[in-house]
DNA sequence: GTGGTCTAGACCACC
DNA sequence: GTGGTCTAGACCACA
C-alpha cells in the first residue's frame, strides 16, 4: 500500500478500514487480520497496526477479544457512517460554503461540477 | 487568537490573511503590519510570523521592500481567488462528493443544508 | 458466561468457583466438572479451565485423583474465606482508605454508602 | 522510580499524576515536564511518556501546545476527583461490600481496620 | 497463536 | 527546543 505523508500512515490504515466497512465488506462480528498479518500485508511495523487498531476499538468500530484477536463490531457500519457524516456535516460543508461565498461561486455551478465529476465515473 | 492543533499556526495564520484579503480588508499596496508587530498581536512567536510572511511571498500574495516591509501585493486579491478556487474544484471537491457517495447524501441533501448554513448568517 | 478484558479469563473462572463455594455450593468433597465439559459450558478453550484447575489445586481448594478428576478440598470454604479476607484487609482496604484520604471521603459517608448498597438487596 | 509488573508503565506514571493534581501540586496551566525530561526522570523510554501525556490528553487532565509542550487542564483537579471517585462507588465500593457480606465482616470491623490504618499514618 | 508493552534510536514538522 | 510518528526487535501474559 502507498502511503501519504499528509496524514500519520496508522491513520491512513484506519480510513481503509472505515472505506472498507462502509463499502459492505467486513461483516458485523467477522475477524479482522491479526496485527501480525496485517503489518506484513501493508509492509509496515506491528506496532503501527497496534495503534490503528486500538485508534478503532477507541471508536467502537472493532472491539477485542483476549488471545483471539479484534472482531468487527455489532452496527460498525453505521457507527462509521455517523462519524463520517457528523464530521462532513459539521466541520467540511460549513467549511465549503464559506469558501464558495468568498469565491463567488453560486450553487449552479457547485451542481455542474458535481454532474462532471459523476460523468468521469 | 485561538488555533487548532490540526494544521500548523502558520499556515492557521496565512489562512487569515487569505481571508481578509477576499473579504476585501487589506487594498492593494498597503503596507501589513511588521512581524513583530504581528507577533505580538497573534501572541505567537516571531519565528512563525515570518514563516507566513514567506509563505506569503512565496505565492505572490505579499511582497518585500528592504527596511520597508511588506506590502499586498497588486491583484493579491485575484491570485488568492484564484489559488483558493483551483484548490477547491482540483482538490477539495472530488473529496467532497467521493464521500456523499459513499454516506448516500443525495445533492437534495446537500442543497438543505446549504439552505440552513445561509439561513444561520 | 461473560467476560471482562481487564481481568485473565481463568482468574475470572477461578473468582466464579470461589464464590460458589462461599455462597454454599460445592459440598466438600464433591467433584467438579471435567476441564471439557466446564470448557463447552463456559465457552472457553479446555486449556483456560486447566488453568484455572491448577491455580484452584495451587490454592488448596481443590484436589486431583488421577483419572477421577478434581473434587472440591475439605475445608475448601475456610481456605477460600482465609485467602479473600487476608487479600482485603492486607491489600484492598489499604488501598481504599488510602484513596478515600485523597477524595475527601469520610467515614461517615462511607456507612451511608454501605447502608445505601444494603438497601438494595 | 519504582515500578509493580502488574500494571502498566505508562498507566503508573499517569496514576502518579493523579495523585500530584490531586495532592495540589501542578496549578491549572502550569506546564509539566517535556516527554524527554520526563523520561530521562523516570528513567524511561521517551515513548513510554509520549503514551502516558496522550493518556492524560484523552481524559482531558492536560492540553498540548504545539512545540510549547503539555499544560495542566483547567480544572484538572476536579477532572481528576470526579473519575476517582466516580469509580469508587460506582464500582469497588459495591465489590468490597459484597466481599465484606460473604466474608462475614460487618461494619464494626471494617471501622477498627480504618482506625488502624489511620493511626499508622 | 493472540494482543500488549517496552526499549533504542531515528526522522520530521513546528515554535 | 517541542511533540509526533515510525521502525526494529524484544519480552510477556494469555487462549
Amino acid at each position: 500500500m502507498n502511503f501519504t505523508n499528509e496524514k500519520a500512515i496508522f491513520l491512513q490504515i484506519a480510513d481503509h478500514f472505515f472505506d472498507s466497512i462502509l463499502a459492505g465488506k467486513w461483516p458485523e462480528g467477522e475477524r479482522i487480520p491479526s496485527v501480525r498479518e496485517m503489518a506484513l500485508a501493508m509492509e509496515v511495523n506491528p506496532n503501527t497496526i497496534m495503534r490503528t487498531y486500538s485508534y478503532l476499538q477507541d471508536n467502537d468500530v472493532v472491539f477485542n477479544r483476549r488471545g483471539l484477536g479484534y472482531f468487527v463490531s455489532p452496527s460498525a457500519k453505521e457507527r462509521v457512517k455517523a462519524i463520517k457524516r457528523n464530521n462532513l456535516i459539521e466541520n467540511e460543508l460549513p467549511k465549503l460554503f464559506e469558501a464558495m461565498r468568498l469565491l463567488e461561486i453560486d450553487f449552479e455551478e457547485l451542481r455542474e461540477l458535481f454532474s462532471i465529476h459523476h460523468s468521469k465515473l
